[in-house]
DNA sequence: GCCAACGTTGGC
DNA sequence: GCCAACGTTGGC
């Protein structure tokens, strides 16, 4: 089993939107980067743990946990003109784009917002791609030694 | 709203 | 294949 973090923008899609869908599942579309894509067709597996980040808000960080609840394929809102994020050279015949669907696990009892895991950039997290600056990979690996690491925060008084 | 980082595009 | 221009992400 894989660890992973994904990225949402909480006034577009929130870990409370995943909640509230039905079977708490939701096709993951819209991912238009080529490592985030390699990442989601070669090694999401069904089951994999998955850290909920929410971006672009007041307080960035880690709010939740979600897991991977399909195999990849192809993402066709990549072929529909009408869709936010079509892409023309996407062939149904030969995809570019591919989703996973995400199911809700649970929220974390408190937010692990960025600069708290900034604050072990040069420690336990070194190396971990969201505590470098400008990165802008909304979908990353993580190692099981930074999920531990991570959600024993969570239990911490901040 | 600003701007740094960085991925993508396209001219050559 | 280089690289400048451009667009997007996302923290602040």
């Amino acid at each position: 089993m894989n660890y992973w973090l994904m990225k949402s923008e909480p006034d577009a899609f929130g870990l409370d939107d995943l909640a509230a869908r039905p079977d708490r599942t939701e096709p993951w579309d819209g991912v238009r980067n080529y490592q985030a894509r390699n990442m989601l067709r070669d090694a999401m597996r069904p089951g994999d743990q998955i850290l909920f980040y929410h971006s672009n808000c007041t307080v960035p960080g880690v709010v939740g946990i979600a897991e991977v609840a399909s195999d990849a394929y192809p993402d066709s809102t990549a072929f529909d003109p009408e869709a936010k994020y079509f892409d023309p050279k996407s062939d149904p015949e030969k995809p570019r784009w591919y989703l996973v669907e995400v199911r809700y696990v649970r929220h974390l009892k408190r937010t692990l917002s960025l600069a708290e895991l900034k604050a072990h950039a040069d420690g336990a997290l070194a190396g971990f791609p969201l505590v470098r600056n400008g990165n802008r990979l909304s979908v990353m690996p993580v190692t099981p030694e930074q999920w531990d690491f991570i959600l024993a925060l969570e239990s911490e008084t901040d």
